[in-house]
RNA sequence: GCGGGCGUGGCGGAACUGGUAGACGCGCAAGAUUUAGGUUCUUGUAUCGAAAGGUGUGGGGGUUCAAGUCCCUUCGCCCGCACCA
């Protein structure tokens, strides 16, 4: 293939191990970029072909099962395969077969394995008269490894399925109960130098001997390849390469940079309109001046996507970066995205801090400290008898039958699924907000499920969360305007002092989930929080400066998640500053202390009362006052073995 | 197949280092207000049971005074990669 690739297979072990001081990234994101590095120790091994001064180089993670060898199969891209084709025509048409599959959908064909036997045979390196049949196989992949295999039937299953298939040997190499394939660890038999030993050693052992021998060596393969970054699009940054006749690919001097798209374009051809462009694409050669094309392709989207961020720390309009923005700035604190870019978007990123330090441009090897991937939003689907998709707000619901809203004719009902504007499952926030305003759009959506989880819509609640937002609206509107004193009373009350302890313990827990993006735990805290103040005035009404002390603490906590309404109703409280501009509460541990605390009483592990006692009681107190319960003793019928007391936690009778 | 995650009421979901399971809400039920419906307010709502009490965090087993939480095993669902040697 044609193309510009950027040599991200450099950065694979730095990419590779960097992962792990990613401590804020989520397991599953740092798992997957792993896999994708795809990082595996292993040995490469020549074989040499009979009669032929040509060998085969193969890579294999298990060079200790070479005893149990019986074939060996190479990919239909391999040069070998190509250069048996040149001579022998059924090979040519078994390489053009396995060509099609993989264009084709490979998913149905999947499952079978195809293998061509050619008539070259390789010796084994330490079995002395056994020699090899190669294979061209449709399941070896030029992209990994060296495109060639020994087949070890016993020990791989792919290898078995193929060996079954063309009735070759299978000879286990490793002790093992079970059935084979058997792809486990193990002691080493029939395998001459290699007998008795366990996997690992035998690894290193073989290894040895081949280096020894001169045929083989440690080798490290990898998954990842190359980022190809070339497309045929307009829609992108040109890619900044010259064609000249004589001088070949030259780079565009800094200078002229950046090229920019002609705006004069036309998409009615089938192609890349840069390339069809009349004028665009020619232009001198920066080295001898002559006559010279530029690369009509543009980078893939990922290109730029893979450093915006750093681009936004400045708005100089003459650099890409400014050093003193970017030390600032860089790296992002909190990064937030789909899961879908855990691999390429994000690996990419990673990539381009390194390459550009490299050549010295920003000194940034981690883009982002902490990540936070966000579920997706999923939603039945619907369809016309005809097939044709529906949106949900065309539909409705009786009888647990769904229905067309115009033509009244049922309607198919499909599987939920992430919402996509092709299969119309798609709710618009729009009518809510019509609605219901957005802050009751925005209050409901929190509250509704934390936001790494995959979530179905349902709009079920979004009058609750109205109600309460009517609520609150009408509970602030009958407090008296304008009181802005900030100091609390002097001598409070048990009742005042409790009100206090529920603020302030809803101030640390609404913050701690808001930090940890528990967002449906913050607004039960901060509506928790309101119950007890709608409560508390209720019966304490007269305490009105204590009412707006707290009511403006509430307003602060739940202002990020409706800042329209906070506002208007701060306005009502306090004239002197906006909402906005006030600083977040910070918890006051002098109101949190209790001085009593509720203890559970357990015998035998099961609750059987409640009692409250004075905190920080001795052990001997709380026994005595636990067995003064009635309930206790009903089930104390033996006298204890044992009684276990977590003081402020838990006491426990074990009878 | 490999890797990751999840499984808790009718539903969405809470539960700090093992220590009162079901916070907060939706829904539902009953009642109050209302000329109807809606709104608003009160109360109730895991489950079996009249009660006492029993049972309950997908199933089975284990560790522990104590398990949603730790360990083993098994089932189901979702996501990612997929013939990676």
């Amino acid at each position: 293939m044609n193309g510009w690739f950027l040599k991200i297979s450099d950065f694979a072990d730095e990419l590779l191990n960097e992962i792990d001081s990613l401590s804020e990234w989520p397991e599953k994101v740092k798992t997957m970029q792993k896999n994708w590095i795809g990082k595996s120790f292993g040995a490469s091994i020549k074989f040499f072909i009979e009669n032929s001064s040509d060998h085969i180089e193969i890579f294999t993670t298990r060079p200790d099962t070479i005893f149990g060898a019986s074939f060996i199969a190479i990919s239909p891209q391999h040069r070998l395969a190509k250069k048996i084709a040149k001579k022998d025509f059924k090979a040519a048409d078994f390489i053009k077969f396995c060509e099609n599959q993989s264009n084709k959908e490979i998913d149905i064909e999947k499952a079978d394995k195809h293998g061509y036997e050619t008539n070259l045979l390789v010796s084994h390196p330490f079995k002395k008269n056994v020699k090899l049949k190669i294979f061209i196989a449709n399941f070896i992949l030029m992209d990994y490894g060296t495109g060639a295999i020994f087949g070890c039937p016993a020990h791989d299953q792919r290898d078995y399925d193929f060996a079954k298939k063309y009735s070759l040997d299978i000879l286990p190499v490793i002790q093992t109960e079970e059935n084979l394939p058997y792809t486990g660890d193990g002691i080493h038999i029939n395998s001459g130098f290699l007998d008795n030993l366990n996997t690992k050693d035998a690894i290193k052992f073989c290894i040895d001997k081949l280096r020894k021998l001169n045929i083989g060596e440690e080798k490290i393969s990898y998954r990842i390849r190359d980022w190809g970054v070339s497309r045929q699009r307009y829609w992108g940054c040109p890619i900044p390469i010259i064609f000249c006749n004589d001088c070949g690919e030259v780079p565009v001097p800094e200078e002229q940079l950046p090229i920019y798209l002609p705006n004069d374009i036309t998409f009615d051809k089938k192609g890349n309109p840069l390339d069809y462009h009349p004028t665009w694409k020619h232009t001198k050669c920066p080295i001898c001046h002559k006559k010279a094309v530029r690369e009509t392709d543009t980078f893939d989207t990922f290109f730029e996507s893979s450093w915006y961020f750093a681009r936004f720390t400045d708005l100089n309009p003459k650099k890409a970066f400014t050093e003193e923005a970017i030390k600032y700035w860089m790296p992002v604190d909190q990064y937030i995205g789909g899961v879908e870019h855990a691999v390429m978007h994000l690996l990419y990123s990673r990539f381009f801090m390194r390459a550009l330090k490299r050549v010295n441009t920003i000194d940034v090897e981690e883009p982002f400290i902490s990540l936070q991937t966000q579920g997706m939003v999923c939603h039945q689907t619907f369809k016309t008898k005809k097939q044709k998709w529906l949106f949900p707000n065309e539909i409705f619901k009786k009888d647990n039958m769904f229905f067309h809203l115009n033509t009244k004719e049922p309607v198919e009902a499909g599987r939920i699924e992430k919402m996509s504007k092709s299969k119309k499952n798609v709710v618009d926030p729009q009518q809510i907000i019509e609605n219901f305003g957005a802050d009751t759009a925005r209050f409901f959506m929190l509250s509704d499920s934390p936001p790494n989880r995959d979530m179905e819509w349902s709009n079920s609640g979004i009058e609750g969360s109205w109600r309460f937002l009517n609520k609150l609206w009408k509970f602030v509107q009958g407090l008296p305007k304008g009181i802005s004193n900030d100091k609390l009373p002097l001598n409070l009350s048990n009742n005042q002092k409790e009100l206090l302890k529920i603020l302030n313990e809803s101030i640390m827990e609404t913050t701690k989930a808001i930090d940890e993006f528990h967002f449906n735990i913050a607004v039960a805290s901060v509506r928790s929080l309101f119950n007890y103040l709608y409560t508390y005035k209720i019966k304490n009404d007269v305490d009105k400066t204590l009412i707006i002390y707290v009511t403006k603490k509430f307003l602060i906590l739940i202002n990020p998640m409706v800042p329209h309404l906070a506002e208007e109703l701060w306005d009502h409280l306090a004239k002197e500053q906006i909402i906005a501009n006030q600083s977040w509460p910070k918890v006051d541990l002098n109101y949190m202390q209790k001085d009593r605390q509720k203890m559970p009483i357990q015998v035998n592990g099961k609750v059987r009362a409640v009692i409250e006692i004075p905190i920080n009681s001795t052990k001997k107190d709380i026994e005595r006052i636990a067995l003064r319960e009635k309930n206790v003793l009903k089930f104390l019928i033996n006298k204890p073995k044992k009684v276990i007391i977590i003081p402020n936690r838990v006491i426990n009778f074990v009878i």
